[in-house]
DNA sequence: AAACTGGTCAACCGCGTACCT
DNA sequence: CAGGTACGCGGTTGACCAGTT
């Protein structure tokens, strides 16, 4: 099959646009909308290839991008879905309304593939064998003021009734990241009282990790369990073997989207 | 003040694929 | 079904800027 060239090289404008040509385009748009992009630039009297029309308009000209830098939900949010999708942008973008596949990837490879590694580089002590759950101090810390030393840190994940009482329905991340991620407050507990937190202690994980569920890799994510977030709930920390569960959200999402739902977990 | 370096981000390139004829 | 076209996606590039030497 002949590939069609990406665009009429000669006579076609490259590099940065104008703010001239920003408003053509615009205005054009406005106008007739962008059915067929190759036509476009043709049609709106721009010197530009169709590609470059629909790049720019996308990424740059479209009325509803978020402009403005990456909050720290945002942030976690990508963290979250990479571990999840991988580089895949676009179905990243999808869930982060007002924000593109370009602008997450390159935030990705500008600071998250850094805060990434620094977390990961941070020394963890293990305590118990086997699988158990650690949570970051770091990477959850809403304030980006210096971790103190803890002898148990422990997390409040405070989940506002409105935004769990759909946690038995299909849950998707776009809801999580417009609602549910702005009500999702994560602290330590040295930074707030933990009063009005429903606490979930030990029975908490061994009902979640049971030995029956856990060994075979698998994981039943009860209604009960589920519900357990409408209040709040407390996160004991230990030490852990593997990066696999070194996420709130990792575990966020496994209650408030999995209710009822047989989980497999990835093997460490 | 100039040169250098690293970070950021808009834009481009090429591939895969859906869709049309 | 095959060939052609257009679009969307992910990887990469390069211009620009700020900080450092």
């Amino acid at each position: 099959m002949v590939r069609a060239p990406c665009c009429e090289k000669m006579g076609l404008k490259k590099g940065p646009w104008t703010p001239q040509e920003d408003q053509i385009l615009i205005n054009y748009i406005q106008l007739y909308g962008h059915g067929n992009w190759r036509a476009l630039p043709k049609q709106a009297g721009l010197l530009r290839c169709g590609k470059s029309c629909r790049l720019r308009w996308t990424n740059y000209l479209r009325p509803d991008i978020k402009r403005g830098n990456f909050t720290r939900e945002e942030e976690d949010t990508i963290i979250n879905l990479h571990q999840k999708l991988g580089n895949r942008w676009s179905a990243i973008a999808a869930r982060l309304p007002g924000r593109t596949d370009n602008e997450i990837k390159n935030v990705w490879h500008t600071h998250l593939k850094k805060r990434l590694k620094q977390t990961q580089n941070q020394p963890t002590s293990s305590t118990e064998p086997g699988r158990q759950v650690m949570m970051d101090v770091s990477k959850f810390n809403k304030h980006d003021d210096p971790i103190e030393e803890q002898e148990e840190p422990v997390y409040h994940v405070r989940s506002e009734s409105a935004s769990t009482s759909s946690v038995h329905e299909e849950c998707s991340r776009d809801d999580m990241s417009s609602s549910t991620a702005d009500n999702m407050k994560m602290e330590d507990s040295s930074m707030s009282s933990p009063e009005g937190f429903i606490e979930i202690d030990e029975n908490f994980w061994s009902e979640v990790l049971s030995a029956d569920n856990y060994n075979s890799g698998m994981v039943t994510i009860s209604d009960d369990l589920s519900s357990a977030a409408d209040g709040a709930f407390e996160l004991p920390v230990h030490a852990c073997t593997s990066n696999m569960y070194d996420s709130m959200d990792f575990w966020y999402n496994l209650f408030t989207t999995s209710a009822g739902e047989l989980i497999e977990l990835p093997e460490i």
